[in-house]
RNA sequence: GGAGGAGUACCCAAGUCAGGCUGAAGGGGCGGGUUUGCUAAACCUGUAGUAGGGUUACAGCCCUAGCGAGGGUUCGAAUCCCUCCUCCUCCGCCA
């Protein structure tokens, strides 16, 4: 969420970051005279009640004086009258402003490429070489039916579309990333580990941006006033909503393991098959709190971190920088991780890496002091996926297939699989 | 799910069932000071923070809001009424 007094101050730039967002929707020229009013309203109502408190207080010393305020009753009867008028119309442009200020999306930072779409991101660097077999490759969905640890069928049984039931190899593998992920950013890069609830209130959905904008991109449960989070940024980055930090505690640094629930809705006919894009799927997410001076400096060291899964999974991926029109409404600067994909004969995104500045902090206020006496700030906000788990193991069935069927194991997994080199077919 | 109890400033805690100089007693803590060879202790003293608006020399000053949240009653609400949230205790149920 953006200041108030910031837009008062840069009109321009704000209608600029609308227009290179390619956000629709809130006029900025109509905000600002409804922010006017606001004011000149407001101010009214102030001295009316600056006048009915003192009278109050005068009536009181009266009263208990003997002496008589009758007269002073019935002139503060009419002065509340105009009180209720007054706020009533301060509360209808203040409810105007509120929601226009919900959908303002965050200003991109200077080094963002201008751009309408993902054709317009740009790569800054490539790792790895994509593999190039000596056989036929398949799918991750097909490998994944015939060693029998992907069920597809069954699960839409059970489901629906787009959800799917791991099974043996794939369910150990599963758990073996998730521990895996979560030991490599506590043991090396100081993370703290958290399972945050999954369910979150409509607040903590705001907080993060995800409301007002993008309710149905969420699962809302029924006859609860619950979503299923789309990711644990959401919990965690809510977790300290309301509180003020001190500068020492800076930078926070959470690892989170939840599963995520997206509903996918303007995505249908894409990704069907296998377990690129599903209802459900499990993500660990890196999130911090930091100074505002130091954020980017760290967007750059949670990409760094997040890349280093990938290089010791050994899985080919290149980094892109986003561009101002796919970045996404709270975001000043995102990089998206995508693996190397055999199936789709290109890259697949597998992590994004996004620094919210204070926007985030704002509205889910998030606060800290440098010290004792000084002013409070907002903590700069920052999340990475680190990273998302199934498109992780899509990218390992494929990129780690044999000729035979099986897949190998990558070797840093294999403690967290029994030791267990390969997945191979029942019985064998 | 049932029955009770509680939410007051950084923390603890008065005030609430007599509504009016209570924007909030008293502690603790923290800041400053005095005494002291150092520590300890004692004493003195300062301590809502915040949000918004106005004004201004980005010092400052004024106003408004604010006693879990939101409404209501009243000239006036921490105090009376309603709704909600959270926490605690007991019972029930369950992983």
């Amino acid at each position: 969420m953006l200041e108030m007094r910031f837009i008062r101050d840069n009109p321009q730039k704000v209608k600029d970051a609308i227009i290179a967002k390619g956000e629709a929707g809130v006029d900025i020229d109509e905000l600002l005279a409804a922010d006017e009013s606001w004011r000149e309203a407001l101010t009214e109502l102030e001295s009316l009640r600056a006048d009915r408190n003192e009278t109050s207080k005068e009536i009181g010393r009266r009263k208990k004086a003997g002496d008589d305020a009758e007269a002073m009753i019935l002139r503060m009867r009419e002065v509340n009258e105009s009180i209720d008028v007054k706020e009533e119309q301060v509360k209808t442009l203040q409810l105007y402003i509120d929601e226009a200020l919900a959908l303002i999306p965050n200003l991109p930072h200077p080094d963002v490429p201008l751009g309408d779409g993902e054709d317009d991101n740009v790569e800054i660097r490539r790792w790895g070489e994509p593999r190039s077999f000596p056989f036929e490759p398949l799918a991750h969905w097909d490998i994944g039916v015939q060693l029998g640890i992907l069920d597809f069928e069954r699960a839409s049984r059970i489901a629906g579309a787009r959800f799917s039931i791991l099974r043996g190899g794939a369910a150990l593998l599963e758990r073996a990333l998730i521990s895996y992920m979560m030991d490599l950013h506590v043991e090396e890069h100081g993370y703290e580990e958290i399972i945050p609830p999954y369910l979150v209130s409509r607040q903590s959905m705001f907080g993060t941006g995800q409301l007002p904008k993008f309710e149905d991109d969420a699962f809302l449960v029924n006859r609860q006033d619950y979503f299923l989070v789309p990711t644990a940024e959401v919990p965690v980055t809510n977790m300290y909503r309301g509180e003020m930090l001190g500068a020492e505690d800076l930078p926070m640094k959470f690892v989170a393991y939840s599963a995520c629930f997206r509903a996918e809705a303007g995505a249908a006919g894409r990704d069907t098959r296998g377990l690129i894009r599903q209802h459900q799927f499990n993500k660990v997410e890196l999130v911090q709190y930091t100074l505002p001076e130091t954020s980017y400096e760290t967007l750059d060291d949670m990409c760094a971190q997040a890349e280093k899964v990938l290089q010791r999974l050994n899985l080919p991926y290149r980094v892109l920088i986003m561009c101002t029109g796919d970045m996404g409404f709270a975001q000043e600067k995102k990089y998206d991780l995508e693996l190397w994909m055999p199936s789709y004969s290109d890259y697949v995104e597998v992590s994004s890496v996004s620094n919210f500045g204070d926007f985030q902090a704002r509205r889910a206020d998030l606060r800290f002091r440098r010290s004792r006496d000084a002013r409070p700030e907002f903590v700069h906000t920052l999340n990475a996926s680190g990273l998302a788990i199934g498109r992780t193991m899509a990218a390992i069935l494929e990129n780690y297939q044999n000729e035979d069927g099986t897949v190998t194991i990558p070797e840093p997994l294999r403690p967290y699989m029994r030791g267990q080199r390969v997945i191979g077919f029942k019985g064998s």
